[in-house]
DNA sequence: GACTCTCCTTGAACCGTTTTAAGCAGTTAG
DNA sequence: CTAACTGCTTAAAACGGTTCAAGGAGAGTC
């Protein structure tokens, strides 16, 4: 491997001016300039990055830290992150911590060891101690989806509490007055916001409509789980006409259950997910639910970091919010009596 | 930011024996080791990766290149390969390509830059020129999904042809005779290497049992893509009976395209996807498909790489194949025919 | 008491860059 | 003729570790 000595005796130059010709180009003579280049471009030489990190303090690596990489709403998130990193001629450490909170920390270590410049994370539950302990080595991080509290960093979210007023809104204009809630746990930082945001739009519903709330919650927010946890409810009696679900995935482990009941949907069950994951248009009954751009809110992120580790003193901190957005597609229709209703008037 | 040095101050030794402590432990004195791991967990200490790398021409990072993260079977991949990573205390740089030769080419050259000790790849297509260049930097290489052509790298994959066999054989034994193949570019080596295994397999049925097989080449594998295709060919009338389909999204989009002319699945047809990914088991119509081991498929090349770059003289380059496996759910069933004659016998 | 052995510890060299102060050769100004 | 300036180039000092030859302190042997 050539090092930047033999490129500078191979041109006749001191190494100095090679690494001059390498970041600083206006400051050498043409002549010498092109000579350097045409040695470099001969030898194929490439900087050994640790030299220059190790130098420099600098190494254009940020980390980016999701609970599960595998929720294509993480995954999406990654790609916009990759992207905005490749433009910047950045790249990323991606950490999958399976949301537990001991990789988490750990995968935190290892990021500050290989000394990245910034790191990007939804961090699993309130990790702020550990995540203090990592902007005081200097390196500047950034909350994803996730409001910074009471933290110096730059953050990126969605506002989930208008996503839960979102779904609600359009049971309820849609005759719906018996709701269940199929979602995870309230520790789960969206979840207890979605049920704010829900919480928060019943306030302005008159109260002879108002709609009558059920929750069930499911351990993990899977497919599977919500359709063994959705078969024992349907036995059980079905007292609603409409169901919110935690995520898409729930959402498509519902209907299955409900089909297999024989329980049409969205005829005699409406159903809205959340997150609008790719396969959502496609399932076989087309999935009403609650976008959230998690592309650009991973390239934000991403964007945002990197300015702040291009540029730190002009640098200030900011919280960018998404808006999410209702998608309607066939799962979700007026209740029998609110056609009956719209018939009459 | 503490160094070694502040660390060899605080405990009252020299710099050379806190690098012991952490390097070789064995070698110190019990006491001394003590002291001074005492003194790093109360600094807070991690060695600067950097400055390790630089010295000891070894950084634990490697990279991954794959053409789609946000195909399940991707991420699947990619979650095995950061596990195997974790697990060994390696790093993960993730690189998404868009499956663009031009972006895949970038990708090499910024981890040839950040000096990687490895890098698993599924190439885009024939980029062995490119790979070769890699390989003379000394960075070592693992081919992921895709056979070592005459490159010297180990290589993970799983036997396609033998995936195509299992999904014709299925279909076949079920008395399955006219089958559509709803599939992509025979560019991609994965399905020509299905359609290989198809072919092989109809040698070794009888002349008077021989199906009938149409390919449907979609530009892109997508569940809306599928779905716009089958629509049409649906309308030009339907004449087989099963489908295989060249990934489960196809599969997904065929479903939802039949369900809507109200051909039942799979009373009508049957259909048989490939990949099983984690949502097909929870589709509406839980799905047929070939399963291949991506997790493992990734975990197996992360060890195989690492291992390689622990252990260089002692590595010998190999060749990993995992088998597929078919999992019968509930998108296929025998023809009525087939049935017919299942009663009669 | 001198010598050898063992067991730890130390100091210094080195990895491949960036950066900065100093140097050098012309030019221009006084 | 000297001084100041300009425009490039260079030598040397970091950066934060690893490694290794050499040194020092006890213990054991004669």
């Amino acid at each position: 491997m050539a090092s930047i000595r033999d490129v500078a005796k191979a041109a006749g130059v001191s190494l100095g001016t090679v690494s001059n010709a390498i970041n600083r180009p206006e400051v050498l003579a043409p002549l010498t300039l092109r000579k350097v280049q045409k040695v470099i471009e001969d030898m194929g030489f490439v900087p050994n990055a640790s030299a220059r990190n190790l130098r420099a303090g600098r190494n254009r690596v940020i980390g980016l830290v999701v609970p599960d990489i595998s929720n294509p709403f993480f995954t999406a998130l990654a790609m916009g992150v990759n992207d905005a990193a490749f433009a910047a001629k950045y790249v990323v450490i991606l950490c999958n911590t399976d949301e537990s909170t001991d990789k988490e920390s750990q995968y935190l270590e290892v990021l500050s060891a290989q000394n990245v410049e910034g790191i990007l994370i939804t961090p699993a539950r309130e990790t702020i101690r550990a995540l203090t302990k990592v902007t005081e080595k200097g390196i500047r991080l950034a909350l994803v989806d996730r409001p910074a509290l009471g933290l110096q960093a730059c953050s990126v979210a969605v506002n989930d509490s208008y996503g839960g007023s979102l779904a609600l809104t359009h049971l309820h204009e849609l005759g719906h007055r018996k709701i269940l809630l199929l979602t995870g746990s309230e520790d789960i930082p969206q979840v207890a916001d979605r049920n704010t945001g829900i919480r928060e739009s019943m306030k302005e519903i008159s109260a002879n409509q108002l709609p009558q709330i059920m929750e069930l919650r499911l351990d993990s927010m899977s497919a599977s789980n919500a359709y063994d946890a959705m078969m024992k409810k349907i036995e059980s009696g079905v007292d609603f006409t409409g169901i919110i679900c935690g995520n898409d995935l729930i959402a498509l482990g519902a209907i299955r259950a409900l089909r297999e009941k024989n329980i049409a949907v969205p005829e005699d069950v409406s159903v809205i997910g959340y997150d609008d994951i790719d396969f959502a248009g496609s399932a076989s009954v087309p999935l009403t639910s609650i976008s959230q751009p998690a592309f650009e809110l991973g390239y934000a992120a991403a964007e945002l970091i990197i300015s702040e580790c291009e540029n730190p003193e002009r640098h200030v901190h900011q919280r960018i919010e998404f808006q999410p957005r209702l998608v309607v597609r066939s799962s979700t229709a007026p209740t029998k009596s609110h056609r009956a209703n719209l018939r009459i008037s």
